[in-house]
DNA sequence: GTGGTCTAGACCACC
DNA sequence: GTGGTCTAGACCACG
């Protein structure tokens, strides 16, 4: 599938596969209906252990993203694309306002601040 | 002194002590050769656990923001100021660039970014 | 025939098949000597897999409900009738036993308690 | 404290144990702002894994019921009360409202179904 | 084959 | 001492 995961950022490793997986319905690459990898599938790919993977998805059922087909697995439900795209921005709206939070105690000048955004954002390639 | 510690926030608090010194020598609002407040008097303040303070002292110490005077307390090094600042953008750039990771990876567009952006620095405000 | 599968609602898939058969036949709408369709059929009417229609008619089997004839199918038995009337009063009255432990540990009081039931009854309608 | 699992009922332990703290929020037995017993000490006492209890009380923050206070443990948070009742009618609601269906499906008189109920909450006798 | 639950035990950061 | 994360492995019901 899509994702990389980083075990030694700080950002629990079930948490990094949840917030993938909402991304991946947000930008489309994942559609209501379709099912995401297994539980054993996923951790193999991702060598990380299935209990792992199954409390991402798990997180994924109780924000309403995937729901259960018995014996058949996990499926992305109709809500979802809606949901994510609303929770993407709450989401990163948090992130951002944390670091805007700590920047203001810090005591930099707005120009400061905006010239320390956009020098990052040029500089960092993410892989989609 | 006068900052706030919030215990709920993921951010250790003697973290979040250490940072606060940081950014008060930054901003001039502690000058070399002041003294601190003592351990037990902060923590009292703060309603906090004596030893969370002292190891935000002692971070402060290894990172040379803070010296001990025997019998007085601890004091304001004189190189703290030039090195707070360097300090301060680094730790602010580091956090940006989290920030953007996450952004990217999530695939908004560099316009919803910076709308984001400007709309939580208009809305924050932080005491300083 | 005449019902609706939810696979998504806990209740395992053969079991809302074999309850429904046996409503049916408490209800009349299935009478002792009547065919029940193959299982390949209901399968596919259902869009289930066929090994879950043949082991809800299985668990009727051994409940008494069914009986086999070869070369036919599956016949409604003699005791249907009798058996699926007690049955689904003890079914019933099982089901009912764990929602009243259920309110009774959440602490509501008699009159709470009856005035959801009310309230609920009358706003649910079943397809029958 | 106050609760008894039951391990064999089919619903999982860690359900088990929270749905009893949200009913003990809920009926003033635990009140804003003191702690519930530490993940081991609760483990021990209950017989069961220190995880088991850790998911439920992971639970228990996800729905706003507890925070963690660093260091010290977990905290009933101001919201839980208000929430706990909110969320208590709406749990028994569903529940209600499954056994309804299960009732209006199966075909039983208006009549039988309150005589049921009547008959099996005079018998229950439930541990506060 | 699928997911769900539970146990056991290790390691971490924090207070 | 506290909770949080992760791994490993077992067992179950379901399709």
């Amino acid at each position: 599938m899509f994702f990389e995961i980083n075990p030694t950022n700080g950002v629990p490793i079930f948490e990094q596969i949840a917030r993938q997986v909402k991304y991946a319905v947000a930008n489309k690459a994942l559609r209501a209906g379709e099912l995401v990898p297994s539980v054993r599938e996923l951790a193999t790919k991702l060598a990380v252990n299935p209990n792992t993977v199954a409390r991402a998805y798990r997180e994924l059922q109780n924000d309403g993203f995937l729901e259960t087909i018995r014996g058949e697995g996990l499926r992305v439900t109709k809500q979802a694309l809606e949901r994510s795209q609303k929770h993407r921005t709450k989401l990163l709206q948090e992130r951002i306002r944390l670091v805007v939070i700590e920047s203001k105690q810090s005591g930099i000048s707005e120009g400061e601040f905006y010239s320390l955004i956009d020098q990052v954002w040029k500089s960092e390639v993410v892989a989609t």
